[in-house]
DNA sequence: ATGAAAGCGCTAACAT
DNA sequence: ATGTTAGCGCTTTCAT
């Protein structure tokens, strides 16, 4: 399995009494150079259980085989789920993947760029820390290497990126929950400098439009997508003058804490309250009622960007290309909703 | 921040009228060089942004400044956390960190030593695939480069690794259980091949021998810690005669398989029979009941694994030097066991 | 169809 | 204290 001692094309060439040139073309299957070389090159080549370094043919050609990763955090189910399809995709095609999380802040984007940049990636694959709100070192980056956005992207033209239909995810709960008989639709918007959760917001303002109800200020819980944020709106929900009668949240963190605030509140849901969150986190399915939600195929995400990449890595004729993919959500209609 | 056109030492020998050498040796402050040479260098290269080329260092030194992990599947929670604190660590040492997946499989386990072998990573940090019960592969890869095992670790003398303290998991469970007043308590038992598995089991046992229990082989579900065989253990379980009154589960994911199934049977959790899990899993707290279970420190676990890992690499002294390290769990006591 | 030779950017032994 | 030189392993003109 493991290479004994370092051997190099000059030991294959040596061996067969030609030239590293030669060995190196017929590895690669150069046209001019005959098959019976071919074959006698390859043999040994694997007799020997030969690799070609890496490292070497990067510095000598610029590519590196290397794609780098940019997540907010790689502990959250979802980001995880993503890099587990990138690396898929980009194992297949002898990528390797290298990672760095940003923690949600500006500084360490900067700083996760930089790293990859300066450890020579051929492209890098990232979503964008919730405290980014000036694009100008992504315009910078996206003139070194190709770049694909996947989740949260920058408002900027030109980008490369995979992302859900967050307008439908918006429009569809509230669709879904006007049709279990709901009529006070409450949302806990997400930070909204994220593009994904405008578009929620926007989606949930056309649904209750086209259904002839009304949008009020006041159902709006703003910066609510966390736990710690969940319990506080869902507090102040609950003792509002005239309580909403339904929880469409923009994540299922907050959902989630929702539903636990409103039963130990004797409040029933779904009957009393409906709770509606984003993400289908695992175990939404276990929760007491189980919580409607939407699948985001995550693992997609992943692959799709990474294909993406890939297509400009290795299409010349796609460098100029834009590439963008939305997926389209599936909801799971499950207890915390169906009256 | 980013270079415009490459740059290299010869770029700043040129403008300084010196030599490369000389540069190369001014940035990483050899001890020869004067105190004038070193400032006029690293102030240019600041100005000029330079960065030494790292796949140039590379080839040249044999040192990559990349460390590889292995997983079972990044997607697990645990996992992800864990490659978050092994990530913290690396960069704070300038090392980037390449991940791949054995999705349970030897075979892909193998692939994936490979690999990293073949992007000459400087060192490996892993837990192995549920299906490896061989280690040649293991021997092999470690007599190439240092390697730290965490969580799942192979039976092997002289290995460095980090663990949970899993027979404690075991001995504190059982303890717990008995304290609060149940009798005959149920193991839902992990793959026997994976050490900490047994462990957990041995600590059930001893526990159950020290607070004169008798061990009941019946009582012990074999391979139950995914949802799947929760519930199916679970079934087995309520409909057996001499029904145990709870439950120590050897992860979370087949506890909360549990406390669904034996919830939805009418049954009360924790008055009839109680249920305890492994591992605080996000949302364990939001369960009805809420699931009591041990904290397991992930990010630490990967924090320290790359601190061992750093030091072999890094502290020539350290290479023949065991390192072991074993963490502490913290049980979570919640509704689930508390009558 | 194959070989010779240069060079990617860096480091380090060996001068001086 | 600094310069010279060779070379890490590979690719790629340019020759033949």
């Amino acid at each position: 399995m493991i290479p004994k001692q370092k051997i190099t094309i000059y030991d294959l060439a040596k061996r067969l009494n030609t030239t590293a040139s030669t060995v190196s073309r017929a590895l690669k299957d150069h046209p001019r150079i005959s098959k019976k070389m071919k074959e006698a090159v390859k043999e040994l080549a694997e007799e020997l259980n030969f690799h070609p370094d890496p490292i070497a043919h990067h510095l000598r050609t610029g590519k590196g085989l290397v794609i780098g990763v940019i997540v907010p955090r790689i502990d959250r189910h979802f980001f995880a789920s993503v890099i587990g399809g990138i690396q898929n995709i980009a194992q297949q095609h002898g990528y390797s993947v290298i990672i760095s999380q940003s923690n949600e802040s500006y500084e360490k984007e900067i700083e996760s760029i930089k790293a990859m940049l300066n450890k020579k990636v051929d492209g890098i694959i990232m979503s964008i820390a919730s405290q980014t709100v000036d694009y100008k070192h992504l315009c910078q980056l996206m003139e070194v290497v190709p770049v694909v956005f996947f989740d949260r992207i920058p408002k900027l033209d030109s980008i490369d990126y995979v992302v859900n239909d967050n307008f439908q995810i918006g429009y569809k709960a509230v669709e879904h929950l006007i049709k279990q008989g709901y009529k006070k639709i409450a949302h806990y918007a997400g930070p909204q400098n994220l593009l994904q959760y405008r578009e929620r917001l926007a989606g949930y303002k056309k649904a209750l439009e086209d259904n002839n109800l009304e949008f009020r200020e006041e159902f709006i819980y703003h910066n609510t997508i966390t736990m710690p944020t969940g319990l506080e709106s869902t507090e102040k929900l609950l003792n509002s003058k005239d309580r909403p009668d339904a929880i469409f949240a923009a994540g299922d963190y907050s959902a989630i804490t929702a539903i636990d605030t409103i039963r130990k509140a004797g409040i029933n849901i779904p009957s009393e309250i409906g709770v509606l969150g984003v993400a289908n986190e695992p175990f939404a399915n276990y929760f007491s009622p189980s919580l409607t939600t939407f699948e985001l195929f995550n693992k997609k995400m992943g692959e799709k960007s990474a294909e993406l990449l890939m297509k400009k890595l290795n299409d010349p004729e796609s460098v100029d290309l834009l590439q963008t993919m939305i997926i389209e959500p599936e909801l799971q209609e499950r207890g915390s909703t169906k009256k």
